[in-house]
DNA sequence: AGCACGCCGACT
DNA sequence: GTCGGCGTGCTC
């Protein structure tokens, strides 16, 4: 008999797609993928059945047959499609890529992990300290939705967590334990299997899609009761969920920053308040969301690791003003590096910045060699000879005379990690140095691991590196850390820059004394007295996080209110301005307690031969602002040649 | 988002 | 005379 199955597909279509099939020779039922003819030259798709009925769709279109039935039995069901519903209405994606992000198998992760199994890392049983027992018991023992572990570096939040998640589990619950994607490592994975065994599904971006899909049918029939892995974790379909945790909640990671743009933590809270479970949160660090939540005990109860379990203290910051001396390397932060170095001690240094220098820059007429796909500038990487944008991956061969007048008077500024690491190598050439960051690194996984294996064995003695080293790294012999240039994340135009800059100043410096007390972090900036830097030299995180607060209640931003993001592109710059200015407009005419900001060119207004256009919404009634963009955007007419994307609170607005 | 169709410019 | 630009419309 002929039947017929309704289809999303992963495409930016809000429609779904009606397909034949003949129920004799294909079992098709809601929830399994399918693969389907579609669009024009008849190519073929993977899409999701949603529902299937007897009766022929009306319309004049014409039915295409369902090609060929992947699974036998469904990947999802009413409850994970639910959802889905939910996260279309939110986010406004359409179902077909949102089921493309939950299900694994769709969409490939970009991040990459560490995960090799070499290393052994025997743990003994560890002891809970008071402060660890009493987080807790009063996790499990109170009956709140949400609570937030706020603990220093190194104070055992992750024992925390396993032990709640062991306790649930014990009482027949399911949890889930969101790490960000870099801190899912090796260790926390032999950690997790010793304690759950076969218990635990780990999903980790090295997995193929069939191991991930063979998880993920683990977890749906209840054959695991935990499951760890970055932010698409939150999907992982347990019918007895009763704990989410979060571990670093600050982490930008939990906001995926393409198609359906969904914040983790807002999915893993909608999740929880369908279950009935609850949410544990922890960070040295929080965002500033959960630190304004964290105000209202009835809303998140707030519980405090003040101490490091392995006795050591926090470690002791000074500050190098850039302001008042000459090239990269400050004279406090050499003659700490000699002392350390010569002390057997190992040094790590932290610069948010890869490439070797930055701008080319012309002084006959002021030429910024530039991207010639995007608004960004060219950045010179010098073992390879090559000009590099690292936005779209352009390169160039490096040019000595101004392309524009042909001067030759021009220089190339502003440094990275590649002219940082031959720096350290002239100045300390006795000592061994690695640096770890996207270039040396991106070619094989392992590389990462070797290099931290080399680094703990001592065959490295300064350890060089942008975010990868700034997160979970924990060395013993580690007793001092540079931050080459704490101001470097300041400069952009975003509200949460120093919110950002500030996380990461901490999370670095906590990479020191992890052993004893003796931890030092020296400071570089030309910015010695911003907020984020001058809390963060004094370790002064809860002033920091009050005074950010307070500040953003007196302009108005996040948490105080809600921010979309709308960015309109296009490869024709006067249409895509046309478009974003219409839409603009009709948004300010339905809007009430909404402010709408723009049409204006984005901060970077050109990437990958698109230029781009943004309008900001800001309101503290965000039912009223997002009904309105639903209104005004399903209604709308859109020029095929201009695209936009709606960014439900956006985490960075360039 | 892709992709094909289709109608105007500058060129082997 | 063609090759090919990108504006337009569609995807069961």
């Amino acid at each position: 008999m002929i039947r017929y199955a309704q289809v999303v597909v992963p495409v930016p279509l809000k429609a779904d797609f009606t397909y034949s099939f003949d129920s004799e020779k294909m079992e098709i039922v809601p929830g399994v993928r399918v693969i389907v003819p579609f669009g024009t030259r008849r190519k073929s798709i993977q899409g999701y059945v949603i529902s299937v009925s007897d009766k022929k769709p009306e319309g004049n279109f014409e039915i295409k047959a369902v090609t060929r039935v992947i699974d036998k039995e469904p990947l999802f069901d009413r409850s994970d499609y639910d959802l889905a519903l939910w996260m279309e209405k939110f986010y406004f994606s359409s179902r077909g890529e949102i089921l493309d992000t939950m299900i694994p198998g769709g969409k490939k992760d970009t991040a990459f992990g560490a995960l090799d199994a070499d290393e052994a890392m025997p743990r003994p049983d560890v002891v809970l300290s008071d402060e660890q027992e009493n987080a807790v018991r009063t996790v499990m023992e109170t009956d709140k939705r949400m609570f937030y572990l706020f603990g220093v570096t190194g104070s055992g939040k992750t024992e925390v967590f396993l032990r709640c998640a062991e306790q649930v589990i014990n009482q027949g619950g399911q949890v889930i334990y969101l790490v960000p994607e870099i801190t899912l490592t090796h260790q926390l994975a032999l950690q997790v299997t010793k304690r759950f065994k076969n218990n635990v599904a780990i999903l980790h971006s090295g997995m193929t899609d069939s191991q991930r899909i063979a998880q993920w049918r683990k977890i749906k029939r209840s054959e695991v009761s935990l499951v760890i892995g970055a932010r698409s974790a939150v999907f992982a379909p347990f019918k007895n969920l009763k704990m989410i945790i979060i571990d670093e909640e600050h982490e930008n990671s939990y906001k995926s920053g393409n198609a359906p743009r969904y914040h983790a933590r807002q999915v893993a809270q909608k999740r929880i308040l369908d279950c009935n479970g609850k949410l544990l949160m922890g960070s040295a660090t929080p965002s500033l969301e959960a630190w304004q939540l964290m105000k209202d005990p009835s809303k998140m109860v707030r519980i405090d690791l003040r101490h490091r379990v392995g006795g050591g203290s926090m470690p002791k910051v000074e500050i190098a003003d850039m302001t008042k001396e000459e090239g990269i390397f400050s004279s406090l932060l050499q003659e700490k590096m000699l002392r350390t170095l010569a002390e057997g001690r190992q040094v790590i240094l932290f610069l948010n910045r890869r490439g070797y220098s930055y701008y080319f820059h012309c002084r006959s007429c002021g030429y910024e060699l530039k991207c010639p796909h995007c608004d960004v500038a060219m950045t010179y990487h010098k073992r390879r000879n090559i000009l590099q944008c690292h936005y779209c991956g352009h390169s160039q061969k490096p040019v000595s005379v101004c392309p524009e007048c042909g001067s030759m008077d021009v220089m190339y500024s502003g440094f990275g990690t590649e002219q940082v690491e031959h720096e350290i190598q002239r100045l300390f050439p006795l000592y061994r140095v690695a640096r770890l960051d996207t270039d040396t690194v991106s070619k094989d996984r392992s590389a990462i691991q070797k290099t931290l294996d080399e680094f703990r064995a001592g065959n490295i003695h300064i350890l060089l590196g942008t975010q990868m080293v700034a997160k979970g790294l924990n060395f013993p012999n580690v007793k001092l850390v540079g931050i080459i240039m704490a101001d470097s994340g300041l400069l952009i135009p975003d509200f949460r820059a120093e919110e950002r800059t500030f996380d990461l100043l901490v999370q670095v410096s906590g990479r020191s004394g992890r052993s004893d007390s003796e931890g030092e972090v020296i400071v570089q900036t030309r910015m010695k007295d911003n907020p984020a830097i001058y809390f963060a030299a004094r370790g002064e995180v809860e002033r920091f996080f009050d005074q950010e607060l307070s500040i953003r209640k007196e302009t108005n931003f996040p948490p105080f209110s809600r921010m979309v993001n709308i960015v309109v592109h296009s490869s024709n710059a006067s249409a895509a301005r046309a478009f974003a200015d219409m839409l603009a407009q009709r948004l300010r005419s339905v809007v009430k307690k909404t402010q709408v900001y723009g049409a204006n060119e984005c901060p970077i207004e050109k990437i990958r031969e698109n230029y781009r256009f943004q309008i900001l919404l800001r309101s503290s009634y965000p039912v009223d602002m997002l009904n309105c963009i639903a209104k005004v955007t399903s209604d709308l007419k859109v020029p095929s040649n201009v695209a936009f994307d709606i960014d439900v609170d956006p985490v960075e607005l360039m």
